[in-house]
DNA sequence: CATATCTCAGTAGGACTGAGATTG
DNA sequence: CCAATCTCAGTCGTACTGAGATAT
């Protein structure tokens, strides 16, 4: 990316998107898988919970969610069992082996952080995820 | 994307990727083609270039560039023909109807950047494209 | 020969849509 | 009957790899 055009380098929408690409390069690399992390994530904090609720927490489309949780439940990450009080839902959770899992995750997704954010320093990074998370949630609802 | 775990929301990895994804979605929306846009721009600016320059300037994959430039000059938007200079190149020039639709794609990803950065004064703006521009330069080598 | 360019075929993760079946 | 959930099948734009053909 020799000196791309002003009006790319200029854009906010091009900015973000070259960040999430290097950040994605980078989660790839480190060999974790974000739709995996972020689902046992949503577990570890939320308890036991429906697919439909865990589309809810992550944002990962609920067709999506049946696909990563075959996934997860084929790797002994994770339980799926029909919910007693509900008779539409599954319920799914955390298996010891799927908290090991996450463990593991998390250190290589926290690892990324670093490298994604080198250039900036503590402040600066405060201030970006600050900025970010107000973007998000204002385009939450 | 109700209350997204912690684990989630704290990681700049994650929240700029939360970000690309509703600036991708408003792009989307708003009828404009991210690739489309950024080869337009970059002829604009840089004038009759080669592809492989043209992937160099954009971050597009020299592979994808070819479909787009396809597309392109299918369009109308675009000439391709033959570097005389290099034969091994293709000399990819604006035409005045790529110029005209460089242009509108330009009101339109104009338009989208407000109503992605809403929430953000124009400080704050300033702030997030400047240590996004930081962050993406850093990763650029 | 090595290098650069263009092209094609294919992979993969991701975002999304629509519809059917089941249950509340 | 309406609404929510799970699932399947499929689309689309994107990011990337590997390899072949051609030209410098």
């Amino acid at each position: 990316m020799s000196t791309a055009p002003v009006r790319l380098r200029t854009k906010a929408s091009w900015l973000v998107n070259q960040a999430a690409t290097v950040a994605h390069r980078l989660t790839l690399r480190s060999g974790a898988r974000r739709y995996h992390y972020g689902i046992l994530a949503a577990l570890d904090e939320g308890g036991p919970s429906s697919q439909a609720a865990l589309s809810r927490r992550t944002g990962i489309d609920r067709s999506d969610v049946v696909a990563v949780i075959n996934e997860l439940a084929d790797a002994g990450h994770v339980d799926r069992s029909p919910d007693p009080a509900d008779g539409r839902r599954n319920l799914i959770s955390l298996t010891d082996d799927g908290v090991r899992q996450l463990n593991q995750l998390e250190s290589l997704v926290s690892d990324t952080q670093d490298v994604f954010l080198a250039p900036l320093d503590r402040a600066e990074r405060e201030q970006l995820t600050g900025l970010l998370a107000r973007l998000v949630e204002h385009h939450a609802g």
